[in-house]
DNA sequence: TAGATTGTTAATCGATTAACAATC
DNA sequence: TAGATTGTTAATCGATTAACAATC
């Protein structure tokens, strides 16, 4: 059904499909694929697989399920990967480097079109191709090369000044490596990813794991001191 | 109130709020904090913050906030921060370089204390202080150093192999960098990061905010044609 | 005591998922 | 027609948030 508003849960789970949708063209024969073995190979419940599918509209066929290529298609232009979006960096560190030259970026359509920082040992130097511009360009490079996506990956203590000069520039799109937040006008979409955040969620997780791990063990020597 | 198990989305709120007290404990000198303002600073509801810290304990005073110090404790206990939780990469190109000498890690209390690749090219370099092993040594590794945290870095395709490799180590908590979903068994822990989702996600509101400004626009038009 | 702010309740909202009619 | 699989419904679950009594 179309014209529903795509919630933003869904909206998190394209890339994923998308991503084995691609591997399925690449590796299997297979022309359809089923909202079951694509559940399978997305993680997720087929019945979620659906649903989520049904917001793009019913590009299925019941009882065979969906065209690999077709759905795709659906799936990248829902994303809108079939523009193409110039994307500036600021901040040139190890952590902006290994983003300058991320493959998954350019395989995704995205183009990093200009790489920016502020101190005097990285302006002027190269990576990936793109000299490294004085951050205070950065207004007249968005304007010239229409850039609307702006990347972060600055210090912590940078990373709000960076966004203000983004949103100045008239850049609407964010993304936020630094590991602090930004705080933008509404109509700035961010998003954020923390690198450290997501490793302390999994030790959250481990500590738990390992107290339950913990606990068994010591029930399992009472049960033993019981018997013995 | 405690003992209550901690809901997903509050702990992976956990780590913003630890990152907004540790700010505020270096640039203000002020020893408490109300959950207002914690909520302005972690960009989130203040019933959202006290509902969270809720489940921690009742670490509050009423009519006077959270004791900064106090509270800061707490989260890191809670989230496993406390203890040491040797780590491995695998995985050293452009962003496990970055990885491997990021500052954010260190300072949370995570170590990685070994890095593996299986290019000839790549084992028995260094960086950031330790040199490069062959993947198969890893299992002999893990258990010398007592490592529980596995860190991917590879090519997508490498992924699945080496997260079999660490399950097979006896490693019970996986962070996923790589752009392809892994699986495992249902007693250990994964959880993914990936750069280009996160871009995908965001080109996905980018057009969204693009149609919007365009409707606006044509209908800004439609209305000074009416009037003309 | 008066003002401030927590901790908790309860209402609301959104996401998940089993089930199944529709239909290829 | 029989078997397979979608698209949708409805039940359920979990997360959010306004409101306010409790209490410093």
């Amino acid at each position: 059904m179309r014209n529903r508003p795509i919630p933003e849960a869904t909206v998190a789970r394209l890339p994923i499909y998308l991503r084995s949708l691609l591997d399925m063209a690449e590796t299997t024969g297979e022309l359809t694929v089923s909202s079951e073995e694509l559940a399978r190979r997305a993680g997720v419940n087929a019945a979620k697989v659906r649903k989520d599918l049904s917001y793009l509209g019913s590009y299925g066929t019941r009882g065979v399920g969906y065209d690999v290529e077709y759905l795709l298609y659906q799936i990248t232009r829902e994303l809108g990967l079939t523009q193409d979006w110039p994307a500036a960096l600021v901040g040139i560190g190890n952590l902006g480097r290994a983003l300058a030259s991320y493959k998954g970026f350019s395989e995704r359509g995205f183009r990093i079109s200009a790489l920016f920082d502020v101190s005097d040992d990285v302006v002027g130097t190269e990576t990936g191709g793109l000299t490294v511009r004085h951050l205070d360009e950065l207004k007249e490079v968005v304007a010239e090369d229409n850039i609307c996506i702006g990347i972060i990956s600055t210090p912590p203590n940078s990373a709000q000044e960076v966004a203000e000069r983004f949103v100045d520039a008239g850049v609407k799109s964010i993304l936020n490596f630094a590991p602090s937040v930004v705080n933008v006008p509404p109509d700035v979409n961010v998003r954020k990813v923390d690198l450290s955040i997501e490793l302390q969620i999994l030790s959250f997780y481990q500590q738990r794991t390992q107290a339950i791990a913990t606990a068994r063990e010591a029930n399992r020597r009472l049960g033993a001191q019981g018997q013995g």
